[in-house]
DNA sequence: AATTTTAAGTCAGCCTTATTGACATATATG
DNA sequence: CATATATGTCAATAAGGCTGACTTAAAATT
């Protein structure tokens, strides 16, 4: 309650934005981070990946043919950091490249049917997390969620990932 | 609407669950969980800390005289790993000790004045991030974003945070 | 009273993922 | 031809995890 006196309560935007609601989604984004993330672990330990592969891995398999550079600058490493899991990935057979027809000093990357295969069962077990917990929060909330995420993100990498809620 | 010939093809919950829906998904919360994290980066660099400082001393700023063995629990890593963090703590002056009267062999953790400003300063970096997303999308939204978040933790963890919504 | 269990801490070594700095190579471009 | 760009590599460093092996002090059990 917390409010003195006054009839109307609040507005519109009833949310409180208190000192400890914040501090409470600040604690919620720790543990269901850590908890969507673990979801995958476990199945990149079986290749000997970590987090990192994982991440390189996803990227190509959503923007296919592209080129280092542009991994790069979305994951926000740098080269020598990107270097280490590439090759491993690369030399695994999960990943390959392909030189630029017109500019040969680019690289294109792309998954391997091995790759796809892994991306696959990696994908499948966070979404089912998410999936549940969709179904458990309702269709609404699930829409909010993305809207607050979404919200979050610097707008340089939020047009990066959808060019819009693409309603409907 | 995307929904094709039959009549009452999804029930209620319309949201689509898509592959790409889910994968979106994924991506905004890779995204949002780093703008959010590195709100409080920039600041933490500047005592030499990192982010494991940050959960510490978050926690123990959460839950006043709990005992190292529950922060364990709570950050699930290895003593030694937390050993090496929480000393550092100790040392500079941020959190203090002390021994519990009934039993002398657990020790409860505090946060110091100074590690009192650290933790509102740090709180407050991120709670203007997602109090400025709260913004954008909407009081609806907010509610679902959390909903969801809840829902994505595991049983035990999500009692932790909040006993429930706690509406008003 | 003696033994075992528990809470906390330490030492040593290893791994992953990140960093910076310095270079190397091939290829475009002016 | 000179310079800039895209990619890759070598070397050193750091943070923050891990395991395993102990120690110390205090409580609990037998």
């Amino acid at each position: 309650m917390a409010d003195a006196g006054s009839h109307a309560k609040r507005p519109d935007n009833s949310f409180t934005l208190t000192e400890e609601g914040m501090r409470q989604t600040q604690e919620l984004l720790f543990f269901a981070y850590r908890d969507f993330t673990g979801e995958a672990d476990a199945l990149l330990a079986d290749f000997g990946f970590g987090r990192a592969h994982h991440r390189v891995i996803y990227f190509v398999g959503r923007h296919p043919g592209m080129a280092v550079s542009e991994l790069l600058g979305i994951l926000k490493i740098t080269k020598q950091s990107l270097s280490r899991v590439l090759s491993q990935l690369i030399n695994d057979g999960f990943i390959l490249q392909r030189s630029d027809a017109a500019d040969r000093r680019r690289r294109h990357l792309y998954l391997t049917a091995k790759g796809v295969d892994l991306e696959r069962r990696l994908t499948e077990r966070q979404s089912q997390l998410i999936a549940g917990a969709y179904q458990d929060a309702g269709a609404e909330a699930a829409q909010g969620f993305r809207a607050v995420l979404r919200a979050i993100i610097n707008e340089q990498d939020r047009a990066r990932v959808a060019p819009r809620e693409a309603v409907e």
